[in-house]
DNA sequence: CCGCATCTTGACGCGTCCTTGATGCCGAGC
DNA sequence: GCTCGGCATCAAGGACGCGTCAAGATGCGG
């Protein structure tokens, strides 16, 4: 029996697939190769991978499709390789529901850190109905905050922030997902508010000492993080 | 001989539907698989399952449509599944009888959880008969409330005001939820009714230094608390 | 037909929350 | 070392929601 993660792993570039592959045996994964676009859909509705690494860049398509099309009936981790200076396509594949990017060339451990990042995430992802991150606790069909046992009052768009933050938790939200999940389509570029926002949040969540959950992920967005 | 659970599972999409196939053959189900609305009715009819899971936008039709059509002869668990944003179908897919909804893309131990749950809620659903909370007694059965003791003549209206806040109590309770509860769903968006309602509430079961048990959310709705 | 209880509606004052722009800080690139 | 862009913070205004009250509408029982 063999009880490793399957991980999918989708580039054009046979040096590449070689040395992922490498890496993820070192690191206690089983590799599931794929060159193509369609064939790493194929894959992942044949029997679905534990997570996937898609390059950006493909013969057939493009890795956003790829990430958009996964993401219409799956959560699985899914982490871009993206080539160096291209901002855009990387902040595209984010919005498209990636959740991390590693930029080439990548280190090895980088790359797996963010890997088991990933994972760790989707363990507990189940909807649950409240989520806890060390001494901050989020009913969320409650509706209710506490930090440290005591409870803390958020106005209505301070507790959407928070709630869309840690359900994705591990996960960089860009601020236009941010925005259009929590204000509506017609504030995406209006930043200038996201930002009064998660001050305020941050003032009332997070210690005195510095920013613990709530990480700035400077031109792109925030996270929320465990 | 096979015991397993039969679940009805329509959703246009191959991907979607062979991804379904293997998580819920994981989860220890057997999938009847559809993928227009007419076949979804026909296998349903023919061999009733124990559950169904129904996309919301299928070739000839709606899922709502399916869920009414089934509503109409079982009471079998119904599960939707809605693109992330379309709000309004998944209203009128619960209005239709549906049990619950999963928002694509679903993590696969979510969606097997609700269906879990959705199956479990068939067996058996409890009642309580009266609700305590320091010093206010709710008696559901007999509809009466009693506060340090005393009686409290409460109208129709309040009673029911009260009894869906207490009956979920600690959980916030949006306005709209309320106004469809005690009035109907014609009655969503008129707050004002609502508003006058509590503050009658209000004056015969809170203490005059302040509401106690019933907590107003800003902007979102009103809570019970204990 | 009348009176009472209840429900509904609108107006008003008040408090909270949202929004916006200015300011200062920090790091990156030159 | 300097400039520039992005970020955090703060304060002020304006908008919005809330609670309250009173008057009118409705329904029921006597």
């Amino acid at each position: 029996m063999n009880d490793r993660r399957r991980i999918l792993v989708c580039d054009d570039e046979p040096q590449i697939l070689r040395a992922l592959k490498v890496i993820l045996r070192d690191a206690g994964f089983e590799t599931v190769p794929a060159t193509t676009a369609e064939e790493a859909l194929d894959l992942a509705a044949v029997r679905p991978p534990d997570a996937a690494i898609l390059d950006l860049v493909l013969p057939d398509g493009d890795g956003v499709e790829v990430c958009h099309e996964i993401r219409r009936w799956s959560r699985m981790p899914i982490i871009v390789l993206s080539a160096m200076g291209d901002e855009d396509a990387k902040v595209r594949a984010l919005e498209a529901g990636a959740d991390d990017y590693v930029t080439k060339p990548f280190g090895a451990r980088e790359l797996v850190a963010r890997l088991q990042a990933a994972l760790r995430r989707v363990q507990g992802a189940d909807e649950e109905p409240t989520i806890t991150a060390d001494g901050l606790e989020i009913d969320l069909a409650a509706r209710q905050v506490r930090r440290d046992g005591t409870d803390v009052h958020l106005t209505p768009i301070e507790f959407r922030l928070l709630e869309t933050l840690a359900r994705n938790r591990g996960r960089l939200m860009t601020h236009r997902v941010l925005l259009t999940e929590v204000w509506g389509p017609e504030y995406v570029d209006d930043i200038t508010i996201l930002r009064g926002h998660i001050a305020n949040l941050r003032r009332k969540i997070e210690p005195v000492e510095g920013p613990r959950y709530v990480r700035t992920d400077p031109g792109v967005g925030y996270r929320f993080t465990a």
